[in-house]
DNA sequence: GTACACCTTCCGATTATGGGAGAGTCAAGG
DNA sequence: CCTTGACTCTCCCATAATCGGAAGGTGTAC
């Protein structure tokens, strides 16, 4: 029986959080002395600790933690576990190094003059597009939004119905912008094809006046072009009367001909990607 | 001007989030309607807000931000900070491999049965031994540690000190163990050498019980040969009577020989040490 | 002119962690 | 046996960044 100090000392669990652990059920304390509240804990206790740090070391909940425990965990499981948080750190470093890149362009931005960012809005219409759609619920923009158009693609060249334009991202206002962020990757078509529940096929609208502005380079960019065209939105005292559209002009460097493959996000070589912004605008108030 | 909402799905920065930035300071709304309170934004905010979330994705507190951008940090700045945090993310990268390294340990600790893990306990007394020691608070076990040593080692034998028996380090319990760790790194001498501010030079005092158990193995093992004693110290119905020692029997695979190498401490090729923990006990109570 | 989307403030919750007050407990030494 | 000092108890509060919700006011489009 070990008093909480020195229990503390040796698994290098503070006193603060044994005490919370007892209290949440966590690790309850090997024995309460009912006259004096003092909590000791047993060497017995100690494997259970260790489960307990080694699993909060893996970025679980203390609370996920209990549910775990509690149904007796057998070790497969474990190991299937720390897999496949191997892969969730690897990944999560990968996204890391896209976010330092993303973050590098932001820096960068501020390096220049902030006014005349070469950036040049223009203002036109936007013709209506039969389009295949899906839209959709992303944590962030990236990957899934390659696999989308992956999916469209491959669908829409089943049916040979591919037209010779750029594949498109509209970005819907999606409530207040809590939460998650809702997109609709769509792929223009020469005829109608099929829908299906995932998969939307109609016309879209044709948008009188949009504020458009192409930049070149990585989808890293596109925050510096997106800020070009709101100043200019507010210049010309006008403001947004639809959803955001990003227009993937050429991408995959070695084949400017294809429009068959989807835009890579947030890669390394994409400098020669050429992208528009459409904004759609209405004037005055 | 934008209303809250709309800047807040152009920056992806919840309207929660903006309301909080203006309280804070860090980032005010452009115009506050006297009337309404309805807060307005102008894109002349926009780099600001992109640089608040570059410097936030950096990890960097909302508290710091609103430091950083009040001092009109150089490009320059930025940069190296960027290059620094760079630098730190890999250094976390590492530290994380190494915690799922110590942590396979954890677990495959429950692999087997709890009961007898071959830990081979015995009780002895241990003898006075003459050291030089650095006494310090480190955040972790690691690198911190071998760097002492490195130092250690190096004053010892430029005095031809060194006794020819193996370091140690003794664990104190750091008052309640809130905080850091308070570790004492020692070698043995042969000969007394002049102490400094630094660094101690004493008798350690000899302990006549104390529970000892020897582990091979990388330091990530060290917890279950804790285990192991911890077990036995409450099984005998003894107390613990002073800080935990660890001693390095053998470190340095290559070169067994040389007793100078410092322990590397949480490396992958570590099999072959053989390590010593030593816990003073006092029997009854 | 009414509905509906949007805004406001205020209050509370989250998660893992620690600080501190005020009071009780244990063990050792006088 | 009593004091002392280290230890423990419970309770309350705080952090940082973020969200949820309630109650009430605003702006605008049909």
């Amino acid at each position: 029986m070990f008093r909480i100090g020195e229990f503390s000392t040796f698994t290098r669990v503070s006193v603060k959080m044994l005490r919370h652990y007892d209290e949440i059920g966590l690790l309850k304390a090997g024995f309460v002395d009912p006259a004096t509240s003092y909590r000791y804990y047993t060497a017995d206790q100690l494997p259970r600790l260790n489960q307990i740090i080694a699993l909060k070391d893996l970025g679980i909940s203390l609370e996920q933690i209990g549910e775990l425990l509690r149904t007796e965990l057998a070790p497969t499981e474990l190991r299937g576990m720390l897999k496949l948080r191997k892969l969730e750190l690897e990944g999560h470093i990968q996204r890391e190094q896209q976010r330092l890149a993303l973050l590098e362009a932001r820096l960068s931005m501020l390096e220049q003059p902030v006014e005349g960012q070469g950036y040049a809005v223009v203002q036109r219409s936007l013709a209506p597009l039969l389009v295949a759609s899906v839209r959709q619920h992303v944590p962030e923009v990236g990957q899934p939004i390659t696999n989308l158009f992956e999916e469209l693609e491959s669908l829409v060249s089943t049916h040979q119905a591919r037209a010779a334009s750029s594949p498109l991202t509209l970005f819907h206002n999606p409530g207040y912008r809590e939460e998650e962020l809702e997109v609709e990757v769509a792929v223009p078509l020469k005829t109608v094809i099929p829908a299906s529940a995932r998969i939307a096929v109609y016309e879209l609208p044709a948008v009188p006046q949009a504020a458009c502005v192409v930049y070149t380079g990585s989808y890293a960019h596109s925050t510096t072009a997106l800020n070009a065209l709101l100043r200019w939105v507010e210049a010309n005292r006008c403001h947004v009367a639809g959803p955001l559209r990003e227009v993937y002009l050429r991408f995959g460097a070695d084949d400017p001909d294809s429009l068959r493959l989807p835009p890579a996000f947030l890669t390394n070589d994409s400098e020669q990607f050429v992208t528009e912004l459409q904004l759609p605008v209405q004037p005055h108030t």
